[in-house]
Order: C-alpha cells, then sequence, then structure tokens
DNA sequence: AACAATTAAATTGTATAAAATCAAATTGTT
DNA sequence: AACAATTTGATTTTATACAATTTAATTGTT
C-alpha cells in the first residue's frame, strides 16, 4: 500500500509539505515578537536588508528577497510611512527608486536585537541541526536558480 | 565583524529566511505543471488530503494542512465550483461541514501522478538529502507545535 | 537622430494567510 | 429545562505573493 502507484501523491511523501507548512509556523511564531515593533515579517526582513546596506534599488533588495516590486512597493510605502526609509529616484537613472535607511530605522536595529534570541528558543533545535537544515535549503535554493540557466 | 552584536540580525545568518524563501520558490515551481490541471497549490495539497481521505470536516482537513477556515473556505468553495468536491452540513452535528471528493475530483488524481517525478527532477537533490530535510523538517514542526503545550 | 528593445517600478487582478469577530449548534452543569 | 461555555465554520480586515500589463527611462542599432 505504500509504494502504489499514488503513494507519490500523499501529503506525507512531499517534501513541498514540511517546508510550506514549517514557513507559515515560524512567520506566525515571529508575530508576538515582531507586534512589539509594529512590524510584520516581510517588514522585518526587508528592514534586515536595510540595516546592512543603508541604501539600494527596489530591484536589488528584490534580488536578495526573492519578491517582486509588486509585493515590495505597498511594504516600502508603508516602512516610509512608519519614518523608517525613503523612498526616492535615482539621479543617475530615474527608473531606478532608491530605498534609504532613516536614523529612526537605524534605531529599531537596537530594539530588533531581542527577537533571534527569542526565535531560537521557539525553534528548539540544536547548532548542529541548525547548520544541516540551512546548508540543505540553500542548497535546494541554489538548484532550483542553477535550473532557470 | 562576523560576531559583532548584531550578527544575529543578518538576513543570511536566519534560519526562517532560506526556508521562507525555499517555500515560495517550490510553490513558484509547482505552478506551470498545476496549471495543466487548472489547480493552485493549495487547491493541490486539499485535493491531495481529499484523494486519501475521501470525506472529512473542514476541521480535520485544516489540521492536516495547518489552516484555519478564513483560508479553506474559500478554496473549498473554489473546488466545489470546479465539481471536484462536494461541501454539506453533518446529520449528527450540524456545525460540522463536511467536504466530500466527487468522481470527477478522483478523475483527477490519475492526472496528477504526473506532478511528482516532474517536480523531483526541479528539486534535484539526493535520495539522502530528501530524507535529512524531510526528517528536520518534521522535527522542527513537532518542537513548534509541542511548544503550544 | 530615430526607433526598436530592454529595464525598473507601479498597477491590476487573483489567490492566499492569519487574526478577530460573529452566528449557529452542541455540550456540560445545575 | 435553563443557560453558560465551547466548538465549528463563515466573514471581515489587513498584508502578502505573483502573473500580467503599463508607463517611463535608458540603451543599442542603424
Amino acid at each position: 500500500m505504500t509504494d502504489d502507484k499514488y503513494a507519490a501523491l500523499k501529503l506525507e511523501n512531499q517534501l513541498c509539505f514540511p517546508l510550506y507548512a514549517c514557513s507559515k509556523e515560524i512567520v506566525r511564531r515571529y508575530k508576538p515578537f515582531l507586534d512589539e515593533l509594529d512590524l510584520t515579517y516581510t517588514q522585518y526582513i526587508a528592514m534586515m536588508v536595510m540595516w546592512d546596506n543603508h541604501e539600494l534599488s527596489v530591484k536589488e533588495l528584490g534580488d536578495k528577497l526573492y519578491l517582486d516590486s509588486g509585493t515590495l512597493t505597498p511594504v516600502l510605502k508603508k516602512l516610509e510611512s512608519k519614518g523608517y526609509v525613503t523612498r526616492c529616484r535615482s539621479k543617475e537613472d530615474e527608473r531606478v527608486l532608491l530605498v534609504g535607511i532613516t536614523a529612526s530605522g537605524m534605531d529599531l536595529k537596537e530594539k530588533a536585537t531581542s527577537i533571534p534570541p527569542k526565535m531560537s528558543r521557539c525553534l528548539n533545535i540544536c547548532k548542529e541541526e541548525f547548520t544541516q537544515l540551512y546548508e540543505l535549503l540553500y542548497k535546494v535554493l541554489g538548484n532550483m536558480e542553477a535550473e532557470e540557466e
């Protein structure tokens, strides 16, 4: 019964499903912590990139986050309305919209330092498992990107 | 610089991010295959459960898929409109909405058998890595569920 | 210089997701 | 039986996501 012709169509034999479920669950666990900063998960990972890069284009941000302008435009407008980032066209190329971090946005980084340790406790996995999972996920991501050739 | 006080806030040191990105990318890879069946990814995993269970409540379906009625109600109405499932209240308990699979819904299973092998090629990972990743993901899911106590 | 091709964002439309609230039905307690 | 508490699904609201289209700007070619 486990190797019938339909075995590959069972939910419990999928890799995509635990990935999908795990991703959603983790985002859900972040919510109470992120609520304290008044950030959503998408806004949080966007801010993470901004904390490290200070200024970059929507395109560059999208490449790092695997998100396109359809998703990023409203997220960035929200972050702008909260005063964490600025949005202005590049002088060199008017097509490019440069996203810059504000002083207030940099201040938020300090408050955010409490989040990673809280989430670590939530995941409750050891260092070896973290590394294994991390490497496998980036390998799969790499495989898929390579496929686009 | 890698172990400064902000290291844990870098995107490349997160586990959540490759999980989130990987999940989205995989769902995106499914799209062209699922388009042939006129199913979205969420509809596809819902059908997977239906192919195996034939009839169950929205609650039971939600428990299996980690989704609540807010997400499932529109998905199931769509699947009903396509003629793949039926939706009717339980005679024993009128609060319960039973989802049942139709003959047309079962027929779809045959067409869907082509999908798993296509996705396998897309992921391009060996059996050992598949198993490792699978087990790590279910372990994390289990840890998070256990935490709810 | 003229203009086709390309590129970057924004917009539009469809489908998720999750939290919060609501309504109806059922169960437990007295 | 009366009624409070619980359970189930639907609805509403907010925020993603992504495909497809549009607009504006830039680049490449002749």
